[in-house]
Formats: C-alpha cells, sequence, structure tokens
DNA sequence: CCCTCAGGTTAACGACCACTAACCCGCCTG
DNA sequence: CAGGCGGGTTAGTGGTCGTTAACCTGAGGG
C-alpha cells in the first residue's frame, strides 16, 4: 500500500521481476505459484501474462540478466584497473560483494534453478557463468602465477561460494553488519586466494595452518 | 529388471532415500515425482508409501539425517583430538570436504530444500545446523583467539559456502582430481580463516594480500 | 465522438500430482 | 497346510496450477 519510496519510473515488468525473485528464491520455482506472484504487484493471477509469455519466461529473464550484469561489470573492473591485477582482483571481489549483499534474491536463484530453463536459455547463462568464472581465473592467475590453472579455476569457484554464503545466514543479530560483512568477505576472500599455491608439504594431521610463502 | 550390481544390505529404505537425495537436487523437491523416485528404485508409484509416510517424510528425513550426522562427526572429531585446537580445526574441515565430495546431493539439499519442511522438523534440522555451526565457532575461536565472535561466526558461515561449492562445479575436466580438490579445498579454508583477523587496516584498492601475523 | 489498445478482470480447462483404495502374491511361521 | 504380512500392483480421486478465453474499462488521438 504505502509504497512511499521508489517513485522512479519502475515499469511494472521490472516490479514484476523483483517480486518473482524474491518468491522463488524464497520458496523455490516450483514452489510459487503465478497468482502469488501477481498478488505481490497488486494485480491478480493472469493479468501477469500481459507481461510475459509464461512463468518460465520470468525465470529466464531473471537468470539471463543476472549474469549479463555481473559478466559486465567483472569486464567494466578489468578494463579500468587494467595495469594492476591484484587492484583489479580488489575491484572484482568488491563488485561481486556488493551483488551478493545487496541482490540475494538474485544470487540465489543464480545457482539454485538454472536447471529450470529451456535448454536455450539455460545454454546461454551458462555461456555467460563461464565466461565470468574464467574472467576471474585469468586475473587470479596473473596475482597467483604459480598455481596451476586447473587448481585457480577450482578456487575461483569456491570463492563464489564464500561469497554467494550471505543468503544462507540466519537471522542478523548475532552477525556483523553490512559494511564489516563486506570488508570482512573481502579478506577471507583474499586469504583464500593466497592460500591457492601453498606448497602442498603442510601434511594432514598436523595442526600446523599452511605456511605461506613470504612472497 | 537386471539389478545387477549393489548386493550389499542396502536396506530398501536406504536405496530409496539415496535416490530421492539425488533427484532433490537436481530438480528440486517440487520438481520431483513420487512416481519417478519409485521408477529409480525399480518399483513405480504409490508403492513408496510402504516405506514412508510420504514425499515430506523423506526429506524430512534426509535433511535430519545428514544433520545429525554433520553434528555427531562434529563432536568426535572435537573430543577425539581435544588438546590442540589447530588440529581439531583441520580434522573438522577434513571431515566437512568428505562429506561434500562424497554425498553431494545431501549437501545441496540442506542449504536449499530447507523450507520445504514442516515447522516441528524445519526447527530440529535449524537447531542442528545451529549446533554444528557454534561447534566450529569455538574452535576457530581457539585458534584465532583476537578475533570477534560475530566475525567467526560470519567466517564460518563463509567458509561452509566454500566447502559445499563443489556441487556447483561443472563437468570435470577442466577440475582437479578428488584427492587433489580435498587438499585445495583444505588450504582455502585454512586461509579463508586465516584473514578473519587480519587487521582491518588493509586499504581496499591496495592490492595486497592480507597480512597474517607469523603467530 | 468513436475507436483502439494497454492492461486488467473472472471463469474455465486440461494436465499433473500426491495420496488412497482395493487387490494380489510369495514367504515365513506355527 | 493355514494364514498373516511385508511389499508390491493398478485404478481412481481431489486438489493445485499454468495457461487460455472472453469480457471489461479508461485514456488518448484523429
Amino acid at each position: 500500500m504505502s509504497n512511499a519510496h521508489a517513485p522512479a519510473p519502475t515499469s511494472r515488468r521490472e516490479q514484476i521481476l523483483k517480486e518473482a525473485a524474491r518468491l522463488f528464491a524464497e520458496r523455490g520455482f516450483h514452489g510459487v505459484g503465478v497468482d502469488e506472484i501477481g498478488a505481490a504487484v497488486g494485480i491478480s493471477g493472469p493479468g501477469l501474462y500481459r507481461h510475459f509469455a509464461g512463468k518460465d519466461a520470468m525465470l529466464a529473464e531473471l537468470l539471463v540478466g543476472i549474469s549479463e550484469r555481473l559478466l559486465a561489470g567483472g569486464r567494466m573492473r578489468v578494463e579500468e584497473g587494467g595495469e594492476n591485477p591484484a587492484a583489479v582482483l580488489d575491484a572484482l571481489i568488491d563488485g561481486h560483494i556488493d551483488f551478493a549483499l545487496d541482490d540475494r534474491p538474485l544470487i540465489t536463484l543464480h545457482d539454485r534453478e538454472l536447471d529450470r530453463l529451456r535448454e536455450a536459455d539455460r545454454k546461454r547463462v551458462r555461456q555467460l557463468q563461464r565466461q565470468y568464472v574464467e574472467l576471474w581465473v585469468q586475473v587470479v592467475r596473473q596475482v597467483h602465477a604459480e598455481s596451476a590453472e586447473s587448481e585457480v579455476r577450482a578456487a575461483v569457484h569456491a570463492v563464489f561460494g564464500l561469497l554467494n554464503s550471505t543468503p544462507h545466514l540466519g537471522r542478523p543479530g548475532s552477525l556483523p553488519g553490512r559494511p564489516e560483512m563486506a570488508r570482512l568477505l573481502h579478506r577471507l576472500a583474499l586469504g583464500a586466494f593466497g592460500a591457492v599455491d601453498a606448497e602442498a608439504a603442510a601434511g594432514a594431521g598436523d595442526g600446523a595452518v599452511a605456511a605461506r610463502r613470504a612472497g
């Protein structure tokens, strides 16, 4: 009712997409009915079909959209600070963190409901995701040159998991606020990447923290 | 028909649970029909109701089971190596990695379909999860004593995301094999924890890897 | 002033699905 | 050999859901 903020020209489409993303993330694609999505934006049920071809089309647009934005943002950051790889990595991490903290539902959908897409859309999303990963891999390899590519790639995946973990957090209160959280996640990501090329000598069972090269 | 392998005393219940876990992880709880689950174990449709009260009961048993096993395993490891916190942490990490690598579908379900449970079951699972997290928090705080508890808790959540990222990996080939993967994940987790209490002085934009105290 | 059309509405339809009912059979026990 | 019973089967049922059909309305332009 009292929609005080956001008098911006938020088109009906975008409004629907936002609510659909939230609902899909909360209860899963199959767990949400079109009537609920409609109700969330004040219209009811089949009125949605004036804006979208169907429920699948909403999910497809959401997933393709987020993948494109992630990749575009990543490419932008790479171009901006092209000289200093470490700075580029910092920027990539910060950009991803902003996404994870501010667009939680989308991040959730991104790696949760991908299989509900039609073949064509799924292929497109996967391609975008792969390009995004490779972007990171290249940058990380410039910072940690000694590491094998396959290990770096796995580490990038793992760090995505780390950064995207915010949606699964319990209720706040026992956790840091948003700015502290952003800085903490940044540190954790860098710490993880820094451990990629530690010598494998660190024997399991020995309690010592993995040695790091003083570089 | 020709069920050549698995003559082990794998009870029908367990067999059903295993296949149900796989299917739920692949296509989501609502995306799988009971007929499919039945077909996966060679019986068809309503035959499942001789073993389970319903589809919900299968999911509940899966999620409660995995949560209990994770917690029990964690407690065991804490007791075994009580003296040396760093060794305990190593053991916790290895145990979780084994789980993530060997029981991928369960790990996926664990943080994906929790909301599809009835109130009572959901509460139980969340309680088990919380205890598991607190177990880790205590151990990590013994290793990194200077860190604030809320930051450690967030870091534990994040490292879970890191370790659980394996299910989302594309097809193998561009990634390390299972043993290398286990060791890599171990290193990454330790690296992340090691970065929890780095002085906040590490300015963003400075590319330096977060400093670590030589302890 | 009509006419179009964007953006709604409600009603209905067809598919799917979890679950139940009713029946069946082979094995073990007494 | 009787009979219970664990573990199946197929047919059916009620409900939900995505989608379509048919109808309505208010605003803007010629």
